[in-house]
DNA sequence: ACCTTAATTCGACTACTGTCGAAATTAGAC
DNA sequence: GTCTAATTTCGACAGTAGTCGAATTAAGGT
């Protein structure tokens, strides 16, 4: 993964807006949810909801299908993968540099 | 962790100049590394390094300890672990993908 | 005290982000 | 075809982010 994809994906999860919005979708599963039932959960306007849908989109988290009228939209849990394997990689999460195992016990 | 400090961290780690710097930290190791040679390395100019730097060091990433006439930077591991805790729970990231998470709903 | 090196703050500027309501589009129903 | 519901695009606005050079502060060395 390159750095200026995980910049951007990083980017759009940094808005609280757009991280609840991911938020709603990962808990919605792999039904996923109409842009409709989202923007009732969030009560945001449509356009607003749209403008952050977009830029999830576009940056690999969400992706959208077409059911009749409404539009289903789910996490898109690879690219999230990808993200996260970015970070541990380069940013090194895992045990040589954390020793992790004892901070999250709680 | 609350999800505005997580969407703050994600916001900080989600620009590519911060992002480098880092990457250059956590490579760096325990050891850190003093402003002078970050800036060096990234070749930008002071002024703009220190404001990244402190965006990183406000939103818990990085921390600073001086020793004598420089500051050493170092990685914040835990700070970086927080994060993607937050992100496997409340996001899902490992093999459970659907099932878990009900609580808060916004 | 004075000078040097290290790093931050200041002030300015441009560009982008987040937000919204209104208008337009898309997809299907009758 | 026309109508209706679902979603996006448009246009506007206030606010914030990213960048830089110049001036300033901080810490020691001599």
């Amino acid at each position: 993964m390159k750095l200026e994809k995980a910049a951007a994906q990083l980017e759009a999860l940094g808005n609280p807006t757009r991280l609840k919005l991911y938020r709603t979708l990962v808990r919605a599963g792999l039904e996923g949810l109409p842009v409709g039932s989202i923007q009732e959960k969030l009560a945001i306007p449509g356009s607003t909801l749209s403008h952050h849908l977009k830029r999830l989109v576009d940056t690999d988290l969400v992706t959208q299908e077409r059911q009749a009228t409404t539009l289903i939209c789910r996490a898109n849990y690879p690219g999230m993968e990808a993200l996260v394997g970015y970070l541990v990689d380069e940013c090194c999460l895992d045990s040589k540099c954390g020793q992790a195992a004892e901070t999250e016990a709680a």
